[in-house]
DNA sequence: CCTGTAATTCCACAGTTATCGAATTAGGTG
DNA sequence: CACCTAATTCGATAACTGTGGAATTACAGG
């Protein structure tokens, strides 16, 4: 995992409209979600919407496939795992980041 | 975890050089870095580190100990541990980011 | 082909961010 | 106190971000 793919991904989860887009898209699970639903369930317009979409979908935390006219978003659990696994390997000290030691 | 500080630590670390920074720090381990021990490995003029760590340490994700004339940067390792914490729990489906199911 | 729904792209604007030289504050030493 | 090093804060600027209404593209059905 590249530093600079990590830290753009970082930056695409580090908006709350967006974390909260991609946790959407997650607890829907394999189904994903058709991008209306996505709007309704974060309550923001359209376009700012398909702004906040593009910008995961460059990242490659998501992805969107059409059915017919609704395009269904998934989020991209591959890239989620070697996120928070270069954040584990790379950013954390296995004593210092291990359960063990203390219960945050 | 709340949603928005999670989104704010995130945004923290997304951007490459707090990224670098961060890592520098983390490896460091237990006894931090100076200020321009930090400056001179990740090369950036002293104001913009300084702007850099401000915003680590607003997030709780850094935090500085005087020691005489020097300022020693340390990560804190539970704020990541518990940003991680939120990424597995919040965002991730356990059958989906397990490890078991495919190899990333 | 006309219509309707889905979603994006266009456009504009206010607010924020990154950058870094210069000035300033903090703290120790002769 | 004068001086030195460490680091921050000030100030200014260019670039980027988030936001959302309006126009546009994509697709299916009658």
């Amino acid at each position: 995992m590249d530093i600079e793919l990590a830290a753009r991904q970082l930056e695409a989860l580090g908006s709350p409209t967006r974390l909260k887009v991609y946790r959407a898209l997650v607890r829907a699970g394999h189904d994903g979600l058709p991008v209306r639903g996505l709007q309704q369930r974060v309550g923001i317009p359209a376009s700012t919407l398909s702004h906040h979409l593009h910008r995961l979908i460059l990242t490659g935390l998501v992805v969107q496939e059409r059915q017919a006219t609704t395009l269904i978003c998934r989020a991209v659990y591959p890239a989620m795992r070697s996120l928070v696994g270069f954040l584990v390997d790379e950013c954390c000290l296995d004593e210092q980041c291990g359960r063990a030691g203390e219960a945050a």
